[in-house]
DNA sequence: GTTCTACTTCAAGTCGACTTGAGGTCAAGA
DNA sequence: TCTTGACCTCAAGTCGACTTGAAGTAGAAC
């Protein structure tokens, strides 16, 4: 494990500088030491923010996150989290199929006005009955 | 189309007042008039707000969502932003999709640790590389 | 030894979509 | 007529994840 000057680990994980020191504020990372007033990082640290993208992308918070690091650093993932993450997605991923499959069908609908498209006045009732929007939390924001 | 009242319309489309006056302030739906104080809305209203919140669903911004309506009031929704709109939600339902596979093989995966399972390394190297995280616009939350 | 520059801290700002709070008003029921 | 209670307005607050700005500092190049 190699020592990095956080410059280089934000040029190598892709993220500002800014996010890393944001991150060990609250915990999420920490830094061996200094050299001089400069943030050094082992290398090990790449792990650990791809391990903290991952599950950003799957639509844990920071707070979450933070709580599936067990106290030696090591990552204590609760396989039942896992599982109803897992079936969270699931659901999230049919919602928005369906959506797909709408939209699509509205852009290559020939009816003057979506209105009088069938499919897309189906669409908005199953979103006025909650059929089609039952978004969980955010998921993150490219950057 | 018959009139209803600001607490029938929160009623029937879920959402309270308090946003449908927000999404008046933003030009997003318009009220009739008024009984004494209080706002008035047509019927069609519940309609306009199925299609907001479709359109909150797809991961468009309230201010993309105003947009989309033509100053009489009728959709004008362009077919091509439909489509892109399609292709952004397909992408991420690909994503999304890689990452349930993952999670749900590491909740079931017997290796000790979930840094030792080859699927969990693969996955976080992925998302390392930005294979993974690459999620779009946020999209709303259920309230 | 001086200057440059990239880092440092800490507080405050940003963004989107609403919500909340204080203080006010009006239609309807008793 | 009086009371009640649900609405009204307007400003400010909230939430999560960061970013930005001001003012300071230390290592490295000259």
């Amino acid at each position: 494990m190699t020592e990095l000057d956080i410059a280089e680990v934000a040029q190598r994980a892709g993220v500002p500088a800014s996010t890393l020191r944001f991150y060990e504020e609250k915990g999420l990372i920490a830094s061996t030491g200094r050299r001089g007033l400069r943030r050094q990082y082992d290398s090990g640290v790449l792990e650990r923010l791809a391990l903290i993208a991952l599950g950003r992308t799957a639509g844990f918070s920071l707070d979450e996150i933070a709580r599936m690091f067990a106290p030696d650093g090591r990552p204590r993932i609760d396989r039942r989290v896992l599982s109803a993450k897992a079936e969270e997605l699931d659901r999230r991923i049919r919602e928005l199929g369906a959506l797909r499959d709408s939209l699509r069908h509205a852009a290559a609908c020939p009816a003057p006005s979506h209105l009088e498209c069938p499919t897309f006045r189906g669409l908005i009732d199953a979103a006025a009955s909650g059929g089609v929007a039952a978004p969980g939390r955010r998921l993150p924001e490219r950057r």
